[in-house]
DNA sequence: GTTATTCCTTGACTTAGGTCAAAGGTCAAA
DNA sequence: TTTGACCTTTGACCTAAGTCAAGGAATAAC
């Protein structure tokens, strides 16, 4: 599950990754002694609801979902995170538990920071921690989102998706699914029969093309309105 | 809306706040020629949804809700502020806009800080901003617990609420609740004919007993297989 | 203490969306 | 290829919880 990777090539991974950009070069180094590469299976548990939390995570590549169970099994995807993404800052920050599963989508390959690392890193470099700021409030705006998703039904939060991955693709009238309807149904917070359904419905009224991974936004009005 | 108040009293208010615990008197005095208090009337609106964020609030007395509506128009309420609680701080320290509606729930005293004041602050003491960051990551981990709730049914929730309001009181029997139901009701994301028909079979089924404001945890067991 | 609000409860009804079951698709390994 | 392991769709059904409407409590206002 671990092991070494060129150096060189991980320095200037590292320095690419808005989590350590701007950092001096021998600082970069010296992270690098204490980063652990990762190596996981797709389907394979990072870490569960509940476990200690003993550092963070940046992908290197792959794909990794970070999700949590309902009482009666239902699986709901809070993020999914790419390739230069860091994760689990919060539980490595405050010192608790990780509070949902993170496991991966696809082969994947992480970089691990022990979390005293961490501390460490925040207390030499203030910039770090004015960073950190940014990018926790980035992810609180983000959960207000998600409670603003809950308030809609599931048409409402497939048309609130479509028009996102369409303006993370340079809002083009095509988009393509970077994921399987089932795992849309759970980041959706629903199952993939009334996913297929609202699919189904929206294509029967026009507005949306379905072909296999790829959706055609035909109708963006009514997309909006949909998304409100 | 706006009146000057005793200074030190103000001064002791401020002290004991968690956001300025600790700084020097001086620096404590500096705050205090740019705060602005405010005074609102019971249901006055502080803010709304997409209003520019010029700053933060501390509540100095009564009560703020910070509240959305669905599409349909049902109110959410995310979190209820109490003396010595600030709030907003998110859209303050990004600049961008309220995601959500403030108003205040009785009579309320708040004290505003404008948004530079609070960034000069951030810089001026990095302490302030690893506080911030432990306040942030607070807020992070409630709005996960707010994502856990919406895969609760609605008795799952209420009982989730009612124990975490006993453990606020001292774990005591008997809570009071110190918010209407019609309030609690658009605090768990229902309505109150739904919550009261939910207190009426938690009571039919001897798990609590409801006395206009009070009520009686009977049986935590099942409260906690609800709650799970 | 009486009126006027606001708040709460109850009943009948509706509906979004979940469950269960089964049949097609799709894709990769052998 | 063919096999098997998923993924996806479809249909029939069920249930939690929302809507509408109306009557009771409780609290605040006069």
């Amino acid at each position: 599950m671990e092991q070494t990777f060129p150096f060189s090539q991980l320095l200037t991974f590292l320095g690419q990754t808005q989590t350590f950009a701007g950092l001096p070069e021998d600082e970069l180094a010296l992270v690098l002694q204490i980063v652990r590469i990762q190596i996981y299976d797709k389907g394979d548990i990072i870490f569960s609801e509940g476990d200690e939390a003993t550092g963070f995570f940046i992908v290197r590549t792959g794909r990794v979902k970070v999700f949590k169970f309902s009482p009666q099994g239902r699986e709901q995807i809070l993020n999914i995170f790419r390739s230069g993404d860091r994760f689990a800052e919060v539980p490595a920050f405050d010192g608790g538990c990780f509070p949902a599963y993170a496991a991966v989508l696809e082969p994947t390959e992480l970089l691990f920071f022990p979390r005293q690392f961490f501390l460490d890193l925040l207390e030499r470099y203030p910039q770090v921690a004015i960073h950190l700021l940014k990018s926790f409030a980035r992810h609180l705006r983000r959960f207000t989102m998600l409670v603003d998703n809950s308030l809609k039904d599931v048409p409402g939060r497939l048309a609130t998706y479509l028009l996102e991955c369409s303006a993370a693709q340079a809002d083009s009238h095509t988009i393509e699914l970077e994921i399987t309807k089932g795992q849309l149904a759970a980041l959706l917070g629903t199952i993939p029969e009334t996913l297929s359904r609202a699919l189904q419905k929206l294509s029967r009224d026009g507005v949306i093309t379905v072909t296999n991974q790829m959706i055609s936004l035909d109708d963006r009005e009514t997309l909006e309105r949909l998304a409100i």
